[in-house]
DNA sequence: GTCTATAAATCGATAGAC
DNA sequence: GTCTATCGATTTATAGAC
């Protein structure tokens, strides 16, 4: 698979992040060696060297470049009705944990083998995302439309119930995306107390 | 630490278990070696060797011996409302969940890590557990006192949301364990559609 | 049962040629 | 930008003394 030689940096860049992607989702940061990665992309492992200062840049970076991606797409219209706003944010979260499920499992599995000044970084990327949650089920309180003891407890357990998608689903299963989304709702929409 | 000669089979062998799980569960699997396992049990690398034939056998053992327990620890009632076992359900799982936290964590975040063969074994202890609440949900549906769509996610969905409890929960924070089990409960049987 | 010592393999990262 | 080659550290696991 290595080629000797010739440049192909446009390519190569994404393709030791998306190949660092996989491998560490599939076994772990610890258990993924650089030459495993390079061997993924194609090229030998000194090669990896001109995309990232080291190992942990290149951890640090996929969580980095994910948590931003999710932050950017998700899009709340504080006007609309808070169920409305619920009912999107539970169908976004679900199709994009699938669109993206390496990224999410790393971002919630690897968090440990962050430096802690790394970990801060990304643990304030994802308190962002909960508090997203979070407001939309305290303007759904006020609104009289959800009955919830603890807004923060539930916004926590919502994230994890949905999130959970990534643990048992495979393409091509017994139920597609839509379908999911809906029976998701179900369960979310009962569980914040809507009616 | 170590210490020279001096033989402590039975404390040594649960010590060994013990310190294996909360590194594994700290830092993963792949992260850990023996010698640090070793160091924090206060003998040298080698002495691990009496305990476990490898590394893989300790990780899987971990796993096994675990969700034995979990099977062991739930106490199911059939004869009881099928709301009354979802209701136990709820707070076993989250009881289990938090006295277990380290075992709980290596038990779905460590099964890339094991052989195809261990890994079938460990998968199937959880199927077990979730036919358990699965077992639960049906009821409630025939008896008419919940209201699901598709109870096999129901399922997935209920048991990713109460695990989630291990993500957040500190000892000494906000809420205590009573509080943290009532909260969920609410969630979940709005989520089950009960009324 | 635990120690010391070590074999054999692999790791992350770097140097220098092209 | 990628290659080959390699350094130095670290790994799992084993052998043999006590």
């Amino acid at each position: 698979m290595a080629r000797t030689h010739g440049s192909r940096a446009e390519i190569t860049g994404p393709l030791v992040r998306a190949e660092a992607r996989r491998l560490f989702a599939r076994h772990g940061y610890a258990a993924v060696s650089m030459r495993q990665i390079a061997a993924a992309v194609g090229v030998q492992a000194g090669a990896l060297y001109a995309y990232t200062p080291d190992k942990q840049a290149l951890l640090h970076d996929l969580l980095d470049s994910h948590m931003q991606e999710l932050l950017a797409a998700w899009q709340d219209d504080p006007a609309a009705p808070p169920l409305a706003r619920l009912e999107a944010f539970v169908r976004f979260h679900i199709a994009f944990s699938l669109d993206h499920s390496d990224a999410v499992f790393l971002s919630y599995m690897e968090l440990r083998n962050l430096t802690p000044q790394n970990h801060r970084r990304i643990a304030d990327l994802r308190g962002r995302y909960e508090a997203a949650l979070e407001t939309i089920l305290r303007d759904g309180i006020a609104a009289g439309v959800m009955r919830l003891d603890d807004p923060k407890l539930a916004t926590m357990a919502l994230i994890a119930m949905l999130t959970g998608v990534t643990n048992w689903y495979r393409e091509g299963g017994r139920l597609d995306r839509r379908r999911i989304g809906d029976i998701y709702w179900g369960l979310a929409r009962g569980a914040v107390g809507a009616d």
